[in-house]
DNA sequence: ATAAGGGCACCGC
DNA sequence: CGCGGTGCCCTTA
């Protein structure tokens, strides 16, 4: 873990988030030990080639709001609620109920 | 090496 | 609640 860059770091923990869950772009760059580098974990996820092995559509914006996907936001919500995650519109719905937070 | 910009956050209105 | 401006950092060109 220590020995990886941040991005492998960002993936490695993209991993870990449980179904059911999803966590923020700004949560995860903490937990990658980069407090501020919320946005560069956007531009890491959308490079990663392998959307079956990392789940990257569990990440979103604190606002609630579902974010971006490279594979398009339609898509994304999708896999959210096959995932059991309520998203109204392109905003999830009680989002506190379904953060995970790497603790 | 350097500049540009994005799967964002936060704040004011 | 939404839109716009500003800040921030890494990755990509």
């Amino acid at each position: 873990m220590e020995r990886l860059n941040f991005a492998g770091r960002v993936l490695l923990l993209c991993k870990k988030i449980p179904k059911g869950k999803v966590t923020t772009y700004k949560i995860l760059a903490e937990a990658a030990g980069r407090k501020n580098a919320y946005r560069a974990v956007g531009t890491i996820l959308k490079k990663n080639k392998n959307p079956k092995d990392i789940p990257c559509y569990r990440v979103v914006k604190s606002s609630g709001h579902v974010g971006n996907y490279s594979l398009g936001i339609r898509k994304k919500i999708k896999l959210l609620r096959r995932d059991g995650i309520p998203v109204v519109g392109e905003k999830i719905k009680n989002l506190e109920r379904f953060l995970f937070t790497f603790r």
